[in-house]
DNA sequence: CATTAGTTTCAATGTTTATTGAACTTTTTT
DNA sequence: AAAAAAGTTCAATAAACATTGAAACTAATG
């Protein structure tokens, strides 16, 4: 190993230039997991902020306050507290107080399967249910013109489809880990 | 049934309130159908008005050309070009030529299975690889930040979780439709 | 009970993303 | 080979969406 020193204003500080190198590599490692989470967020229909937030808060070792959120990710106060509710709205981040500080902390949900059945639950109430509301809606509308069948046709499938999806969510959901691992270890396997 | 006469400018034209009221309902289930279709796209993260056109064909008894788009769904000519492009891009829509006309027409894949299959396909090569890439990258960074061990297992927790749900939608994505609905039967079932 | 620290709200503003429309290219017809 | 018809591109514009910042609110402290 190499090692060298650095002076820093009038006092000499002692590193490895390993360390060096290597701290770089974590900001940089840091930063690209989160603009990256950010990016695949948006993709899906989740406003970027709210995944770099929840991003920050996955990676980081010990609860932060709503000020650690908005200077690291450097977004307005208001911005960090909207998007902070959100992501406990979704169930992906729980409130923390610590005794002797009146601020408020937020920790992530750090089981990714509990991530993502938490996200199929939501998504699954927010789009899949109501979409599933508007099929039986449109279903079954008889009429004397010729493009009526085709369109019962399709609704129909679409439908059937869309509550096998619901079902087999819903056994997802109420599954543990261990079982989703096995099942799709199996799956993966025949 | 019930019948009724109604003047129409100077000619009286004969109809049933029955085709009266179910028209009436079958234009409001298409165009319901249509919107929620496109608002379902918009909260996953896809164009609005490409979902639209995509519903279009979809519950369209035969191929339709750039034209009819545009009109049905009030948009430009260009609009209707791009969103028809993206669509084919997807695999979602395929071109068609009709002999003695020079007019493109577009048919939508009308099996959900195979649709379904399709978006899976291509979130996974959009998303969901370029996403394990990163990983990979980010991984395994080592520094004396008291940080970087938690970025470490959440990242490799994330990592192994993704190429879990690659190889999964790998088997899903080379399974056929009587598969599916099978293996998913017998998960609902226990 | 006034002060302060922390949180929430929301109109104004800024940013991103989608759409138009007109110019341009390509292909077919006369 | 000119005209017509269809298809494509893209800069300007419009619409959707996210963010700020300042004011209002709430709860804890001296």
């Amino acid at each position: 190993m190499v090692f060298g020193l650095i002076a820093k204003g009038s006092v000499t500080t002692f590193y490895t230039f390993r360390f060096i190198r290597n701290s770089m590599e974590w900001l940089e490692a840091k930063d690209k997991f989160i603009q990256t989470w950010g990016a695949m967020g948006s993709s899906w229909g989740v406003s970027r902020t709210m995944s770099q937030v929840h991003a920050l808060l996955l990676i980081s070792p010990r609860p932060l306050c709503a000020d650690n959120i908005k200077d690291e990710l450097k977004i307005s106060t208001g911005n960090a507290n909207m998007n902070i509710r959100a992501l406990i709205d979704w169930g992906l981040v729980y409130r923390e107080m610590k005794s002797g500080d009146r601020k408020e902390y937020f920790v992530a949900e750090k089981d990714i399967w509990k991530v993502v059945r938490q996200i199929v639950i939501q998504r699954k109430k927010r789009e899949l249910e109501p979409m599933l509301r508007v099929l039986d809606e449109v279903s079954d509308v008889h009429c004397d013109c010729p493009d009526s069948d085709e369109f019962n046709r399709i609704v129909q499938e679409i439908k059937m489809f869309s509550q096998k999806a619901d079902a087999t969510l819903d056994t997802l959901v109420k599954a543990d880990s261990n079982w989703f691992v096995n099942t799709f270890l199996k799956m993966i396997r025949k």
